[in-house]
DNA sequence: AGCACGCCGACT
DNA sequence: GTCGGCGTGCTC
């Protein structure tokens, strides 16, 4: 007797293969079970899909191969998970294989039975799990009702609509808490935005439930480690997992709730591979699962925020911090009326010198890295151009570099302009860099309260990069040890800084005029998240002020910043979403193609967009012509793209679908000779 | 995606 | 004369 497993294997969309491929067996392997097969040469790792009776009828007599190995060690991976990487594979239109294979601790690749078996025999690390003494355990009343309604009956998601500082984490611990003492097996997954996040949130559930109850799964960790905790979740031996976006496909048998913390965040999607958004499949499977779902933010997305006016989602609000403590007041600095090319205006920095004197902490955000976005030569019209990109280098003092953000192309600073030898060559533009360097001249008559001269700190991406320094940079801003940080929206992020009371954006107007239709959204977003830092300790909220510079102080975004009126911008930004039929009342997709020549790239995206003449559902999209990104040409790639929308998202899908074939062939017309790549973006979050 | 096969420039 | 550049094609 033998069997005709349909196994999935990692072939991209773009290898034109079928969804599985089928071999033989002598046993009846059970679908989830990981095998190992021959491919051509190789011997890859696959997932039993369905287990056939016979093979299909398009391959030949003679040409399934023998499954070579059977890692039987490990439990089936369950139907769910299946049905969840399928759907996500359908609805991000990559192939089912890709997905599935990605969605595995990379070292399951290449582990052979032994191997693995070896792996699950090895012990939990037997180390004490510390559950320290809580003292955070007393609720709010808002923390109390958000938790009850979490409890009921209904299973639609709920939206926790929480201010900064609500006490959003203890509903979180608390949520888990109630689900994990319900059920023995049960589990819970918990999903935040950046790495940078996880450590501060994974010792607050390791005190509470025990070192090993917990497991953290991100891009961060070493191989072996992504591998012992994903096997600890798909054993059921740890019950919570903690992670970013890929941990939302990771193996949770039990799985009884889902937490996304600041589900608004652009980091739920992905952006490269299958362009999927976390949040979105966190959704899906909760409702696959049975689980209930908790998206917790203090400006949720729109698309979230939309769901729970119509009552699909439940919205819990906490609009009170604990301890009773006010959120910031605005205090808008209307650049018009200050001296010129003042980087910090006079008033501002008159509020930071009296703060820095009472021994409280001020944040400072802009966001852009380096010394100066430019460096440019008046006498001939240089500018500090990268040659393989279309997009200015970045000048960074400290080390003396130009340095282009998107290729990573560095070289020294010249001496003189490279084109006309003039040595007079001159920055355009602040970053961080500039700003650290200068505030310390520009508080150089206040003094702290013992005496001691302003000490400012800079924290960005070029700060933190090795291992660790980012803990000790936060570590030196909690002992104080800091008067004034200045860094990129990273230091806006999530952490919880006592002793701030003010908090400044430096620069923030490039974000309202820009042609992203998000970009508005995002400011406030970021504000809202920054000013959030600033009077978390009750005792010094009540004077906490979020100080932002802007040459349009009149615009509608910022009225509602003061009245911290989330709800009121949400409306204005959802009427003119509908108006223009824009998420979450239209659905789009992009079709993204890189190649040598933007003529490439855009004749592939033509091309495609007019073999699609007769497709299903071709007269339920609208497809725009082909435009260049708007950094055109990155690492001598150029890039364009190809907008689809659609009032209905089912006819998207279908018609994508029906698409991926046809774009397949366009790849072999003349028009598109030099394309690279292309991908399609379900659900994008700029075009 | 890998990994093969396959046809044209600078090196031991 | 070979090593190796990446273009094209295949993988049950």
């Amino acid at each position: 007797m033998c069997h005709w497993p349909a196994v999935v294997v990692a072939t991209p969309a773009h290898s034109g293969m079928g969804d599985t491929l089928s071999y033989r067996s002598e046993r009846a392997l059970a679908p989830g079970t990981l095998v190992r097969v021959p491919l051509g040469a190789r011997e890859v790792l696959g997932i039993v899909w369905r287990n056939d009776a016979a093979p299909p009828e398009d391959l030949a007599e003679g040409q399934a191969r023998d499954v070579a190995q059977v890692l039987d060690a490990l439990p089936p991976l369950d139907e769910a998970w299946r049905e969840l990487v399928g759907f996500a594979a359908r609805y991000y239109q990559r192939a089912l294989g890709e997905v599935a294979l990605a969605a595995l601790p990379p070292p399951l690749r290449d582990l052979d039975p032994t191997q693995l078996a070896r792996r699950l025999k090895r012990p939990a690390r037997a180390e004490p799990a510390a559950v320290a003494p809580d003292s955070a355990r007393a609720l709010t009343p808002e923390q109390a009702a958000a938790l009850e309604a979490l409890a009921a009956a209904d299973t639609a998601p709920a939206l926790l609509f929480g201010a900064t500082g609500s006490g959003k984490t203890e509903v979180y611990l608390q949520a888990t808490e109630r689900t994990l003492a319900a059920d023995p097996a049960a589990q819970a997954l918990i999903l935040v935005p950046e790495i940078n996040l996880t450590p501060q949130l994974e010792e607050r559930f390791r005190a509470r439930f025990g070192h090993d109850t917990v497991v953290c799964l991100h891009s961060g960790m070493t191989p072996a480690q992504r591998l012992a905790a994903w096997i600890a979740a798909h054993t059921g031996r740890a019950r919570i997992v903690l992670g970013t976006r890929l941990a939302v496909f990771a193996s949770l048998p039990g799985l009884r709730l889902v937490v996304v913390d600041e589900e608004h965040d652009p980091s739920y999607k992905s952006q490269d591979g299958a362009r999927y958004s976390a949040r979105d499949l966190a959704i899906y499977r909760g409702k696959l699962q049975g689980a209930r779902v908790l998206l917790g933010s203090a400006t949720p997305s729109l698309e979230s925020w939309h769901a729970s006016e119509q009552g699909r989602y439940r919205r819990l609000a906490m609009a009170a911090r604990i301890g009773g403590g006010a959120l910031p007041r605005l205090r808008l600095v209307d650049m018009n009326h200050q001296p010129k090319g003042a980087l910090l205006a006079p008033p501002l920095l008159a509020a930071m010198g009296e703060r820095i004197a009472r021994g409280e902490q001020c944040l400072v955000l802009i966001n852009r890295r380096g010394y100066a976005p430019v460096l440019a030569c008046h006498a001939c019209g240089w500018k500090s151009g990268c040659p393989h990109c279309s997009a200015y280098r970045v000048f960074h003092k400290l080390d003396r570099t130009l340095r282009c953000h998107h290729c990573g192309f560095t070289q020294r600073v010249p001496r003189a302009c490279p084109d006309c030898g003039n040595l007079d060559i001159e920055p355009v533009g602040r970053g961080t860099e500039q700003v650290e360097e200068q505030l310390a001249g520009l508080l150089a008559d206040v003094h702290r309260p013992d005496g001691g001269p302003v000490r400012v700190a800079r924290m960005d991406a070029d700060t933190t990069k090795t291992k660790g320094s980012l803990e000790a940079q936060l570590a030196a801003l909690h002992a104080g040890e800091v008067d004034v940080l200045v860094g990129t929206q990273m230091i806006a992020k999530g952490h919880d800084f006592r002793r701030i009371t003010l908090v400044a954006a430096v620069q923030p107007d490039a974000a309202l005029f820009a042609a992203d239709h998000r970009a508005p959204e995002r400011l406030f977003a970021l504000l809202m998240q920054a000013g959030g830092r600033a009077g978390r300790d009750a005792a010094h909220s009540g004077a906490a002020e979020l100080w932002v510079q802007t040459w349009v102080p009149e615009h509608p975004l910022f009225t509602h910043l003061r009245a911290h009126d989330f709800a009121g911008f949400a409306a204005t930004e959802l009427a003119e979403r509908e108006a223009a039929g824009m998420p979450p009342f239209g659905h789009q997709a992009l079709l993204r193609a890189d190649a040598r020549t933007q003529e490439a790239a855009q004749g592939f995206l033509n091309a495609a967009a007019a073999a699609a003449k007769d497709l299903p559902h071709r007269e339920a999209v609208t497809l725009f012509p082909a435009v260049p990104l708007t950094i055109q040409r990155v690492a001598n790639v150029e890039r364009a793209q190809l907008l689809v929308e659609s009032p209905s998202r089912a006819a998207l899908r279908r018609f994508l679908a029906a698409w991926q074939a046809v774009l397949l062939q366009c790849r072999a017309l003349p028009e598109a000779r030099g394309l690279i790549r292309f991908a399609v973006d379900v659900d994008p979050l700029s075009l």
